[in-house]
DNA sequence: CTGTTAGCGCTTTCAT
DNA sequence: ATGAAAGCGCTAACAG
């Protein structure tokens, strides 16, 4: 069907070798040569064959994207990241693989799987700080970066914004309009933010002299639902509540809607402020006050360390807190007067 | 690094070829021979490498995904169509790879490279009926899957819902609420879907005895600042307008905003029908009424076709209309009694 | 049932 | 400067 280099050795009278160095741009073929070669190649419409290139260099073409099971995948999240990872691997060359997987195995399998299928590398999104292959991926020899999971190795570094700092600004933003009685509605355990998120609005309330109440912290599960539940819960426990620091956009969302319907005003009673920025937090009533973190860079990051590795095999991958910034919307406004004077 | 049949073969002690065909399930092995083989590959951790099978059988292992310009990217709908796409793709062994540019050449162009990465197939999303590759697509003897745009060919078919007909049930929908004029925000000339959106609206419009004002319809381009401005544009030239059909979400959410802007009360002053139920629309305030498009079965149909064409060089693909429906939400109510007196 | 031979499309020694 | 030969890892006739 499609030409191949012997078509075009054929039609240009040279050996296969030879037009394989012509194509390749090597310096051991006369000017002359050249051109027949290229003329020909450009009449049969030749593109070298990939695979098998790859085959024979060992180079693999590709470089994979794990999601951990599908709900990662439906927010717009991991698409940004997606357009990141994917004008870095194109820039280099390298296409891009998707993989939905509910459940890696070990640490061995994954690697093996990615090699079977010619990946020069993986970036892996979704896994639990408590999935034990994650103490295994680093030593493994094959080039991986992890998304919001904290590993360190020769062929394995990781991704993420400065959660703490993030969440030490979503509190800061809200002691600085008042507020001194500040509720925390975080993800759930297994994610490796949630820890870091908790750890910058402690930091931030200690830093504001504030005391930190356990009964001021609601864990959730990144979902709206859980959001809603979240509100519920603070706001019956801890009535005093003026403002919430909700660990992501989603259930932020559900705590707005939860504290609407009983009858809170947001801002005028409760502020609220997210993480994450996704686009939907633009377009609720109040506009989401939250913290941004740029996933289409975070995409690029997360293909630029992962092609250092693949290109070069003494590169030490480095992990940079990508910095995460302060969007102010309506959900946030000052604490009302009465609460101050309490 | 990775173990090969040779070492598998070694390590049993029989033939690449016999191995080959132990692993493959052939049936000319005896069962104590496979039995070894079997034990040996289990030892040496072996994994087929695709990159051979795929060279040696020309069989691809791969189809693609084809997304013109970013934009498409960053919306949540095209997440939904990947999630099928790969659940599809899995299913039936095959890996999903992304692609993502400016702009196609031509056909001939887009599938070499294709052939070239070792795809069996594309499917191709955010083309513009405009576009001149789309009449050669179908002629191309390679499989191709088509997003909203129609074609067919003998290895070429498209997914798309029934535009026509959400669109009317749009309509419908608005009538039954006692609404005589309505007003329709658009998407731009270059999406086919555009058309017959506005087919849809028409039919609706004409079924209920309604007239179709040219003043009426504002042609947007899809971005929410477009909705914003068509609904301060249809409302300023028709301030009898007492409902919407908005061609797409976001359109629909910058409407939202204007109307509101405008001290114009939605649903109560104005209803307002959306299109593809994103999934802020549920977030936004009030809830957008809205055509549901199910992007995750688009994804599955889109690939199960393209899988169809690609395993049997006989299958002739077939468009289906997949269904869409109205979900109603509290952006649409009855028409204002003495706007129904008018 | 098993092994030998050939070849997928390409790159790369090694001669010439 | 050019070509012949070997081989990447695998499968597929074809013999035995």
């Amino acid at each position: 069907m499609a030409a191949t280099l012997k078509d075009v050795a054929r039609l240009a009278g040279f050996s296969v070798t030879t037009v394989s160095r012509a194509l390749n741009g090597h310096s051991d073929v006369s000017e002359e040569t050249r051109k027949k070669i290229m003329e020909a190649a450009q009449a049969l419409n030749y593109v070298p064959n990939r695979v098998a290139q790859q085959l024979v260099m060992g180079k693999s073409s590709a470089i994979g994207l794990y999601s951990l099971d599908r709900e990662t995948f439906q927010n717009q999240f991991i698409t940004l990241m997606i357009s990141g990872l994917m004008d870095e691997a194109t820039a280099h060359d390298l296409n891009l693989m998707l993989f939905a997987t509910q459940r890696l195995q070990t640490a061995e399998e994954v690697v093996m799987q990615c090699r079977q299928r010619g990946l020069g590398g993986a970036v892996i999104s979704g896994l639990r700080i408590d999935e034990d292959l994650i103490g295994h991926l680093p030593q493994m020899d094959f080039p991986i970066v992890l998304v919001d999971v904290p590993v360190h190795g020769p062929r394995a570094t990781y991704v993420s914004v400065d959660n703490v700092l993030g969440a030490r600004k979503a509190v800061e933003h809200l002691v600085s309009l008042g507020h001194r009685n500040i509720g925390l509605i975080n993800g759930h355990s297994g994610a490796w933010v949630s820890h870091q998120r908790r750890l910058g609005y402690e930091q931030g309330m200690r830093d504001s002299g504030l005391a930190i109440k356990e009964s001021y912290i609601f864990e959730g599960d990144f979902s709206k639902e859980s959001g809603r539940r979240g509100a519920q819960h603070l706001l019956t426990v801890n009535p005093e509540l003026t403002a919430l620091f909700v660990a992501s956009d989603l259930m932020a969302v559900g705590a707005l809607e939860q504290l609407q319907a009983m009858g809170r005003g947001v801002p005028e009673d409760i502020s609220v402020v997210g993480f994450d920025d996704q686009d939907f937090a633009l377009h609720v009533s109040p506009p989401l006050t939250t913290i941004r973190q740029d996933m289409y860079v975070f995409g690029r990051l997360a293909a630029r360390e992962l092609i250092g590795m693949i290109n070069d095999p003494g590169y030490t991958p480095r992990h940079v807190d990508l910095p995460c910034t302060l969007v102010q919307r309506g959900s946030s406004g000052p604490v009302r007067s009465k609460e101050v004077l309490r």
